[in-house]
DNA sequence: GACCAGGCACATC
DNA sequence: GATGTGCATGGT
């Protein structure tokens, strides 16, 4: 028998197909659009990443030695350019202190323990840690973000007081232990929240509309979603 | 002009 | 533990 989240990912998948992220090129454009991507519209980010590709500081090394006011003037574009500046900052220090840079490195790590190490980082919370994990360093860790609770709470799968760790449980819970099924899912839920659950609310296009809660109740915030 | 976007840290009760 | 606020740009 299959959970709901299981049926929620398939349906996703059929309707939606494959999404192809993280959309960067290397590990650290990646770990770099995490963090920009904080509470931010990816189009922003989009114009951030491409100023420090232009002006060829997207390595780790490049970026560790431009100067805070370049890369800020970079970074404007994503919005709270000079905390991000300074996550960044922090987030390629620790790499080249505890990593020698080496993305390698990174990779062979254990990565529960290195999941403790970024979210000892300034700025680092659990989803851009998670991010990183999954889509730069291909482990097997499931993002959670708004749209997740979004959908899951308001159709009564999950309470809506459920914290990051415990949405997360409850989805890990129900799925296979797959890094591709964990990149697809973020990656769809991500895709559902921007084209359905905000601008066209419980529209009958939603791949989830006729998904009913678990309840069978369906309270007003479940109604408005998809 | 208001509201929002793939968070996070920090203050206050 | 819950709730509120600052951070900032660009699109709708």
């Amino acid at each position: 028998m299959s959970s709901i989240t299981h049926q929620v990912f398939k349906r996703l998948q059929e309707s939606l197909g494959p999404q192809h992220w993280w959309p960067g090129e290397t590990p650290f454009e990646v770990m770099v659009g995490a963090v920009l991507v904080q509470n931010t519209a990816w189009k922003n980010v989009e114009r951030a990443i491409d100023n420090l590709r232009d002006a060829k500081l997207l390595t780790l090394q490049s970026f560790s030695s431009a100067t805070i006011d370049e890369l800020e003037d970079l970074i404007r574009p994503a919005g709270y350019f000079r905390q991000k500046t300074r996550r960044l900052r922090g987030l390629v220090e620790f790499m080249l202190q505890e990593y020698q840079g080496e993305i390698e490195k990174l990779r062979t790590a254990d990565f529960l323990q290195l999941r403790k190490q970024l979210l000892a980082l300034h700025g680092i919370g659990p989803e851009t840690a998670d991010s990183i994990l999954l889509y730069a360093l291909d482990k097997p860790v499931l993002v959670v973000d708004t749209y997740t609770h979004r959908v899951f709470a308001r159709h009564g799968w999950i309470d809506y007081s459920a914290d990051y760790h415990q949405l997360q449980q409850h989805l890990v819970d129900e799925l296979p232990i797959d890094t591709a099924i964990y990149n697809e899912l973020h990656a769809l839920l991500v895709n559902v929240g921007h084209h359905h659950c905000r601008k066209t609310p419980r529209c009958d296009q939603c791949p989830l509309h006729n998904m009913l809660p678990a309840s069978g109740i369906v309270d007003n915030d479940a109604r408005r979603e998809c």
